[in-house]
DNA sequence: TGTATTAGCCTGTATATACAACTAATGTAA
DNA sequence: TTACATTAGTTGTATATACAGGCTAATACA
């Protein structure tokens, strides 16, 4: 049953994420400041300060004495999962980004892929393909598939401006992925799509992602063995915050 | 210069993590109780509530109410790094764990393996060759360095018995780690010790940890690549604690 | 002796209060 | 207009206090 209460801490933090995941308060949107929590909930100040910055230590806000208490934007939420844009990646190497789309389009899903995305086969999915460039040199092959109700305009979108992880993000902060990391030799049109000599090998990255423990994305990665590393940086002490510009 | 002084929960905090890195608190040992850094410290029972309560967020401590607070033993940290030990990995999913020692000694480092140890060629390190297996099939070539003055006994280890990463996760809590994964194709060597056959992918995982700020290993880790994947779970409320047993 | 109670310590939470530091906007004087 | 001071609102820290709940060991009692 479960019906021991929260501590009002905790309410308080699950209050403010809900209205995150949900999309009441958007990326660099203003939350209500400590005194207002106050106000609005009777708690005393001392527990919304807890509330509010034990939420900035998650990573889910940006705090700045004297401004206020702001929704982290999208990259840093990006960050807390070290998935990032491969766009991102690619400039701030001072390497040119480009992209091909190869296809983008609304299917109605197999029986393997319905049963991997946690969904019926009568509810359709996007389904999109593109390979993208660091300096015109193929660096990933993006295999992705995404729930239709979670990004409905998932199919007008442009993905050679916008990558389709960035756009993901900014509909709404990814609360949780799974990523798992293989070794495979690549089939022959993957080989030809990353411009691969014979028998080289193939990083793969099987990501799942959720938001608010329902998965809406499930997608593939390949990139070339010999032209991309995935790097990993683990401490308890390395939280980045926003520069202050 | 930054002689501006920190907040006072932050140097009890730095206190204790001083005391665990140099080996003065080792792993289950237990640490002052809020009552008692009062009286050490003369702070309030609130701000040194915070200080423990923040450590324990971060994994270095287990707290448990009744009964006190204590170091993290090393598996905790081993996860907060995402890195755990194979052992465990192979044991955690019911297989039988096995692995054969290749080489195990004191070396003078190569000029290319002194810049990357960050040390000088006349300091000498330890070097270690190992395969592990699960149910007698090879699943991982270790190969990795060691820096001497960090791990003294090293080379006296019987690592059948515990492997290099829990033996030097026992000797002091990793406070930091990199990690590159890549996709190779092996060598003709380390191709038969994993016994795979011809032209098959390799995952490659290139490791350094560090120990207060200080470079203590290196290691390279070669999966068969149809036999690994290397998973990874990312989200902001993931925190798991030690059983109560 | 065996059992129940109590006392004492621990963490967890919550409140009220206070002061410091920072920022933006406003008012005021040169 | 410009430069400076004031003010209000924000977060950051620190203290004192209180009570709840978990746990252990000493104590009291039958």
């Amino acid at each position: 049953m479960q019906d021991k209460q929260l501590p009002r801490y905790q309410q308080l933090k699950e209050l403010i994420i809900n209205k995150i995941s949900n999309g009441d308060l958007k990326p660099l949107e203003r939350v209500p400041s400590e005194n207002q929590l106050v106000k609005m909930t009777g708690v005393s100040r001392m527990t919304a300060n807890r509330a509010l910055r034990e939420l900035n230590n998650e990573g889910y806000l940006d705090r700045k004495a004297g401004i206020g208490s702001f929704v982290s934007d999208f990259k840093v939420n990006s960050h807390l999962f070290e998935i990032k844009s491969i766009a991102d990646e690619v400039t701030s190497r001072g390497s040119a980004y480009s992209s091909e789309i190869l296809e983008q389009s609304l299917i109605q899903p197999s029986n393997d892929l319905s049963r991997k995305m946690q969904i019926n086969t009568t509810s359709q999915i996007f389904h999109i393909q593109m390979v993208h460039f660091e300096d015109s040199i193929p660096i990933q092959f993006e295999d992705r598939y995404v729930k239709r109700d979670f990004a409905p305009d998932f199919i007008k979108q442009d993905f050679s401006e916008i990558t389709p992880s960035a756009y993901l993000s900014s509909i709404s902060p990814l609360n949780e992925a799974e990523q798992v990391v293989s070794a495979i030799t690549p089939s022959l049109s993957i080989s030809e799509l990353l411009q691969m000599k014979k028998d080289k090998p193939c990083l793969l990255i099987t990501r799942k992602t959720w938001v608010r423990k329902v998965l809406v994305t499930y997608g593939k990665f390949y990139h070339p063995g010999d032209r991309y590393e995935l790097l990993g940086n683990y401490g308890p002490i390395m939280r980045k915050k926003l520069s202050n510009k």
